[in-house]
DNA sequence: TTTTAAATTATTGTCAACAATAATGCTTTC
DNA sequence: GAAAGCATTATTGTTGACAATAATTTAAAA
């Protein structure tokens, strides 16, 4: 069976309703699902008519967007949606080793038993969802993130949890969307989550974050090469 | 005689000066030097009127200060200048210590051999402040920053760089600023900053990283300590 | 032709008024 | 006297118009 695993892991969804928040969502998705394609030129009157609100909001929205990388504004020649080059793309993964890493050693100290339990659980849906055959990419990719999302969360410190999920995890998506990466890795990667589950539980910080980070970098290696054959193919 | 030491290190500082910007810059220092104290309520119509400006690039200038954590949104009540207590300072060293262990590391890898003597000069140019007896206690400080920073830009990370500089750093300026720490630990630094300038120079990333973090954290059991005395004499 | 300058247009920055909402204090009822 | 509901007030959210500025086009001169 395995119905439908508990996926993302939306933030806080809990903002009220304001028209600059669902602005910023929906151009949120817009651009990482690529309906706004990379480098589009964003001019405020003409999205807040296709929005349907007022230049107010919308400027907010647009702000917060630029805060979390997924639109550049370039001083005096207007903002556009990112570009994600190879360059930017390492920036990231080696911030989130560093981060991750960081996040797995206190995962290992802080985790609570119940939680550490829950999250081998996680892995065991993750598994019988791998076995159930192609055509579940979609998921096994979130999945992938709600895993590291629950170290996140369990390293208890709320500055490494908000740039991990509100801007890291976002412009991986991103990435991942729009290179159509093909999940080839499921294997691995659970065995590898596996791993650095055990190492929590064993409440080893120094193996847990060693296995993170081997974990990241092993994943920006893949994701590298995808980017360079692409590269290459223009 | 050291005239005066490079200090300081303002980011982009060549945005035009729109209202917004202005304004963010100035209720920043205000924050961050304590005129505007911890836990301040902010309500848009005051700060316009106090800044001669509308609440219109008031309001984004609030926006981005809310980004960079130096003022809390509540939901529902308003937004607060933000009060540093001990669990948020840890965060933030937690975070930190991740990132510029990765910083040294990859500066170890990275920077030109020219940059690694100027910064070298550096810490002569901080050594030599230090003989000059106290009083300079704020430079001393800020010249911590300056090493930092540079580590920062060697890393050529320039999402690393972004948030140390842009958000990490300004938090444990103001934190620095308010709880009036005296710098005895002056000549500690120093020579820790040897040591972590010397890994660079041998390009032994392993050993860099380790030596930053130990610097970092080493920094943290201080200041917690500072911020647990103060607390108890409440 | 190429370059420069002027004028036009497109786009962002700023404002003041209005609307909606949440917080506060008051009255009324039990 | 306490609690609940209502009205008032304070504050934020939203809007459309206006101002300032940068990009673009057009025209003139070399």
């Amino acid at each position: 069976m395995s119905e439908t695993i508990p996926v993302s892991t939306t933030e806080d969804a809990l903002e009220p309703p304001t028209l600059a928040r669902r602005a910023f969502d929906s151009i949120k998705s817009d651009i990482i699902d690529g309906e706004l394609a990379q480098g589009t030129k964003i001019v405020e009157s003409d999205l807040a008519l296709k929005y349907g609100i007022s230049r107010g909001p919308l400027r907010e929205a647009i702000h917060r967007l630029e805060q979390i990388k997924l639109i550049v504004r370039i001083p005096h020649a207007g903002s556009r949606v990112v570009t994600l080059d190879a360059r930017m793309m390492q920036d990231i993964y080696e911030a989130r080793e560093a981060l991750e890493g960081m996040a797995a050693r206190l995962a290992a100290r802080l985790m609570p038993d119940s939680e550490i339990a829950s999250l081998s659980e996680l892995l065991d849906q993750h598994e019988a969802a791998i076995s159930e055959t192609e055509g579940k990419a979609y998921f096994q990719r979130e999945g992938d993130i709600d895993f590291h999302y629950r170290i996140a969360v369990a390293s208890q410190n709320q500055w490494i949890l908000e740039n991990l999920n509100g801007e890291l995890y976002q412009l991986i998506r991103m990435c991942r969307r729009q290179s159509g990466q093909i999940p080839s890795r499921a294997q691995t990667a659970l065995s590898q989550h596996r791993q650095i589950a055990a190492a929590i539980a064993q409440r080893d910080e120094e193996l847990a974050e060693l296995l993170m980070r081997r974990h990241i970098s092993g994943a920006w290696k893949i994701v590298r090469k995808i980017l360079e054959d692409q590269h290459e193919s223009n």
